[in-house]
DNA sequence: TCATTAAAGTTAT
DNA sequence: ATAACTTTAATGA
């Protein structure tokens, strides 16, 4: 789901320009605004005691972030941080309110796309906390995939480094390349130009 | 089965 | 050039 940039313009949306790595929020720090990827690439996520990353979700091309935790007042679970060049628009609490309520169909809107997160996040949750690493690295790039409209197999060209691919599922980059070249022998994926296709 | 460590090769900035 | 990412191999829980 997006919201047309215009509305949000209209709603006073500024732009914003990050660099790789800089933090667009921080975890603990208290939500203020709705925020749309604009250009470039965003990720939620963690840092454990020992600094392992542990990447929450990706985001991309006109997707939102943060607003799960926008209708509440408790403070961000997650950092969100540039993982390339990008710019985000971003349209303050009180304003995106203000805009739900003269717009009410984008609360549906809304509604819809948290429902999807959740659902999606539930399915990923069932595999990781249980499946073998094939399994889980299946369904990460599974779920992906179902966001375009080419399924023919072999048609999605996995947008993720092996190391992103790791902090996604939790399973440390050796063994995730070891699991993505046995799926390949197994016919689950191919490999092109260290690219990944499914 | 998977993590860790180390070492070396490859790609991106 | 330097950092970030990828790969292989050995070892151990």
């Amino acid at each position: 789901m997006s919201i047309k940039t215009s509305l949000l313009y209209s709603a006073g949306a500024v732009e914003e320009h990050y660099n790789a790595g800089e933090y667009i929020f921080r975890e603990s720090s208290m939500p203020q605004f709705y925020y749309q990827v604009l250009k470039g690439e965003v990720k939620l996520n963690n840092y454990n005691h020992d600094g392992k990353e542990f990447i929450q979700n990706i985001l991309r091309n006109d997707e939102s972030f943060g607003t799960s935790m926008l209708f509440i007042h408790k403070v961000y679970p997650v950092n969100a941080i540039a993982i390339s060049k990008c710019t985000i628009i971003k349209v303050h609490k009180e304003s995106f309110y203000k805009l739900l309520e003269q717009q009410p169909y984008l609360y549906l809107e809304v509604s819809k796309s948290l429902s999807e997160r959740l659902y999606n996040k539930f399915i990923l949750m069932r595999k990781i906390s249980c499946h073998n690493a094939s399994e889980r690295l299946k369904e990460v790039i599974q779920l992906m995939k179902q966001e375009q409209d080419n399924q023919l197999p072999f048609s999605f060209v996995v947008p993720l480094t092996r190391q992103q691919l790791a902090s996604l599922t939790g399973l440390c980059i050796e063994t995730t390349i070891r699991t993505i070249k046995k799926m390949e022998r197994d016919k689950i994926l191919r490999i092109k130009d260290r690219k990944i296709l499914y």
